[in-house]
DNA sequence: ATTACTAAAAGACGAGTAA
DNA sequence: TTTACTCGTCTTTTAGTAA
């Protein structure tokens, strides 16, 4: 992991043509561009070189650095970042499924303080003690694997009178403008076309749902 | 200007979606993330909040953090720089034109030392202390405005002899396969028809040239 | 568990200097 | 002018502690 101040330099060395071509530079500019002493800059040039990110030709006159290719690789990952910030795939993902009996071990893991801590406060909502449960279409089946490969929010597990508690995951949507969250316990091997859901109120009574009633769960995910 | 370790956590924050949302997190477990302690975390934090850059709530159990829009603003800079390395424009120019002889004023120039050296630093070859003057075709002309938008190397200035030797610029280009330079005395008011080029040879030489004789110049600016 | 303080330890900074 | 060292100072970090 390179520190934030050395990868501040390599940046600025980018910006100066660095990844194209070996570019000149001395310490006292390179200094004064990034509001630093000469002997500030000229360390920093010297940790890059040590982590291999650039290399030198030093002169009577000043140097020649050039950026190398590990410098760039570690460039790229810190452009990725921003990327991943600024330009969000927003992908719009529906699951339609109709309504369950569940087993009621969701609702059974609702009532664990530890568990309900974290929903808590990962998601918007304070979790209703007991979960919805939806077998999908079989259209939806296919849209739902795709969701394992967005970026779930994790929950711990914990160890508690002997007895471990799983880790599980869970992925926030909506039901009708209804924050909600799809949970997945890590362990307990799920058929595929059944998803359970959390949300912040009784949403069987809130949306009128009944055994076979259909259900639309919107993933807005980035 | 914010300093690098802080725009580092600011950045940390936004993955974790901290643009969209207020995102919960403790100094522990953001500390962990960026491999500090939860006491440099929260030192960080508190920095972040007091340069505007992030809204805080605290909890007993931890707090919700926000990005505010002069910290976006912030993270918005740092992606432009890297935009700036990665995806250059890459915009081609090209310049057609009729060698003339030049006025000597070039050639006079390039014998001074301290400009020969500053021309030396900056670009990829040993100037030959000459310079080729061309006079552009009127589709050219439009082409040449254009260039002034790109960033030119500075070439500094000096006094010696109590005599004033004024800036300069230069733009690197190509003349078929010879690296060359666009170069324009910051002063001196050339006719904007005309362009002096200089170059690690003799171009008149190298590609037999003659006065009247057309000449192609490439500039693959980023 | 938190946040955030104080104080000791570690590390970075820049002046001075040599080559 | 450079680079890059040493060294004193100052800043930053982290451990310890309180709330």
């Amino acid at each position: 992991m390179v520190v934030a101040e050395d990868l501040q330099c390599l940046k600025a060395i980018a910006l100066l043509g660095g990844c194209r071509r070996a570019i000149w530079l001395s310490s006292q500019t390179f200094g004064r561009s990034l509001n630093i002493s000469p002997q500030t800059a000229s360390r920093r040039l010297i940790s890059l070189e040590r982590q291999q990110l650039i290399t030198r030709a030093i002169r009577p006159d000043g140097q020649y650095v050039g950026i190398t290719a590990r410098g760039e690789e570690e460039l790229k990952r810190e452009y990725a970042d921003y990327i991943r910030i600024f330009s969000p795939k927003r992908e719009r993902y529906v699951l339609t499924g109709a309504v369950i009996s569940g087993l009621g071990e969701g609702r059974y893991y609702m009532s664990i303080p530890h568990y309900r801590q974290q929903f808590e406060k990962h998601l918007q909502f304070e979790p209703f003690p007991g979960t919805l449960n939806l077998r999908l279409n079989p259209a939806s089946i296919q849209v739902r694997r795709h969701l394992d490969r967005l970026d779930w929010i994790d929950i711990d597990g914990f160890v508690a009178d002997n007895r471990t508690f799983g880790t599980a995951r869970c992925l926030p949507c909506r039901i009708a403008e209804h924050p909600c969250a799809i949970v997945v316990p890590s362990r307990s091997h799920y058929p595929e076309d059944v998803v359970e859901i959390i949300a912040g109120c009784e949403l069987r009574g809130a949306l009128n749902l009944k055994d076979g009633s259909t259900v639309e769960v919107e993933i807005a995910h980035d």
